[in-house]
DNA sequence: CTGTTAGCGCATTCAT
DNA sequence: ATGAATGCGCTAACAG
């Protein structure tokens, strides 16, 4: 049942020609007669012919096709990013393998080995992995992107976010608003992300002079939940919680409300991301904004930039500075529903 | 600076032993002495070998590689389903390629041939894509899994969720709340799913003997948001929503609650999908539930065993019966938080 | 148990 | 402008 797919040799016999012929005409090389490039199309169309890409790249040394390791979490955040490196892809006509769900850097590393050779190029996000284990899981031959948390310290080249500098922003901003006991719900310990936001908090609040108060969450909206619970119910309540992701503060806007506080009144939310959601929640949501998806393009045209250099290219790394979102969720001049409107009539 | 990777030659070389041997050691085929297994293994381990995926494919005429076409749409849905079949791809040592973003059958098209030859299979979501779209792209020799809406009409194994039934479930539970005039805001035309919710919907208004309210909308949030400002707006107002999915859901939902409507007094409102944000908004939205990830996984496996079975399976078309959740968003016996604190606390 | 060898499908010299 | 021949890295069949 399952016929041998058409080779190159089909497809020459049938149109008449040598197999030189047929991939000339295929890979628009040398010059062809017109007659014969008539004859191989024709050929290829009723044979139905695709090239194997295996024995192709077996002679160009070239796969096109990038990898992409992601970290376990995943939620908006990374399918924005997908989507993002996905386009860029699609226009560079390259294929794009993913593989996610790793909760350690063990696991990761089985991944980036796994997709050795079968890749040009690979995009490395995964918040758990430091320097010693990715330089053991990786040949310098296989041009790499970090979009780790801490690359920066990495001989590789990088994008990455100032989660340092934006966590700042957010801190001062809240502070701004006239609070005080800012709050800080972390992500998970040993994600690099998490602790370098983490980090800009307590410098902004070391900055201003206030004790910080840091509670532990995962990135995930339940342990948002939780910390919002805990905060509700705390003696010396904060009147602002600075959450290290929008997942997070989403559960925080929740556990306020159920325990009948209201946000921003009695306390201000902020998050960190700008997740498609977080407009769209109410009170809508006071976040630190990614261009997620363009972020996404702009790290697969950088690898590919990379793969074309071929390893003669410096190692830069490229810093995306988060913008300030301020919305509802964080507003001190009270009332309503600022913006809302205009956000969803323009198209979510 | 790129040094040519290390080919099985080198490895044999450095080991002191043939190729054939380095090949049986690699692949756990035949048997081979300990003292040579262990040359192989240092030797592969110093020249950090890794074997050409596409020179292996060549011989073995598999790719270990397994692709997945996906439409436009993105967001929740798709992450989730991809994060099920990437699980169940890693226990099977199977690396996934994912082409999103087709908006269109034509795009859908050019994204199904050019991965051919470099997958063992292919799970099509294509919602766009019909029968004759699909055969034209598709040569018999691929093993494919179909998800799109109306993949039973196809000869092609699939697997789809039953959208019609669905529809009717969620439109019967509205009306069992004592709703009379339930509206129903369509997805995308031409999106087959979306079709076939309508389809349920209009099944179900009239076993009511109810005239039905169609509004348009395109599965996105901001439609949905338009969606339910009309309805806000109108003379004799529905007294119940049900959305074509989730998203939509959560903008009328939205709309509602800045046209000063109270969900769910005034207006029920049920969605399709239940994404995960749906368990964590308020009012928490009613909806058909599909185990996104599960699904995902499911038809993950299904593709693997059609691959093995190498076109001697069987077509047969496996059905997702979605389930209704009845949250907040429907309930008629007014008041409170039902549920939400349990839902969270157990981990979002 | 191990080595030799053919050939997978293709791009690419080198001839013509 | 076209064809014949070579070899990419690997597995498998065959020898030994």
């Amino acid at each position: 049942m399952v016929l041998r797919p058409a080779t190159i040799k089909d497809v020459a016999a049938r149109a008449g020609v040598s197999v030189a012929s047929v991939s000339r005409v295929l890979n628009a090389q040398g010059v062809v007669g017109e007659d014969v490039r008539a004859r191989v199309m024709e050929a290829v169309e009723t044979l139905s012919y695709v090239p194997h890409s295996g024995a192709r790249s077996l002679i160009t040394r070239k796969t096109d096709t990038v990898g992409v390791i992601l970290p376990d979490l995943f939620g908006e955040f990374f399918s924005e990013l997908i989507r993002g490196m996905d386009l860029a892809a699609r226009e560079k006509r390259l294929h794009l393998i993913v593989s996610s769900s790793h909760d350690d850097a063990e696991e990761a590393s089985f991944a980036i080995k796994s997709m050795r050779g079968r890749v040009d190029g690979l995009i490395i996000l995964s918040p758990h992995l430091d320097a010693a284990a990715l330089a053991a899981s990786m040949p310098r031959s296989l041009p790499v992107l970090l979009m780790n948390g801490g690359a920066r310290d990495v001989d590789r080249p990088s994008i990455t976010v100032d989660n340092h500098g934006g966590a700042e922003v957010m801190t001062r901003h809240l502070l701004a608003q006239g609070r005080r006991r800012v709050a800080h719900v972390a992500g998970p310990v040993g994600n690099l992300e998490a602790e370098a936001r983490r980090a800009g908090y307590l410098a902004a609040m070391a900055e201003a002079g206030i004790e910080p108060v840091v509670l532990d969450g995962d990135f995930d909206q339940a342990s948002g939940f939780r910390a919002g619970a805990a905060i509700a119910a705390m003696d010396i309540r904060p009147d602002a919680v600075f959450a290290g992701n929008d997942m997070m503060a989403l559960g925080v806007l929740l556990a306020l409300q159920e325990a009948g506080l209201r946000c921003p009144e009695d306390v201000a939310v902020g998050g960190f991301d700008d997740v498609p959601i977080a407009s769209l929640v109410r009170p809508a949501l006071t976040t630190m904004r990614i261009d997620i998806a363009e972020t996404g393009r702009r790290a697969l045209e950088r690898l590919v930039s990379l793969i074309d250099a071929a390893g003669e290219a410096p190692i830069n790394h490229e810093i995306v500075r988060p913008t300030l979102v301020a919305r509802q969720s964080s507003n001190s001049s009270n009332s309503g529903n600022s913006g809302s409107k205009s956000a969803l009539a323009q198209g979510g």
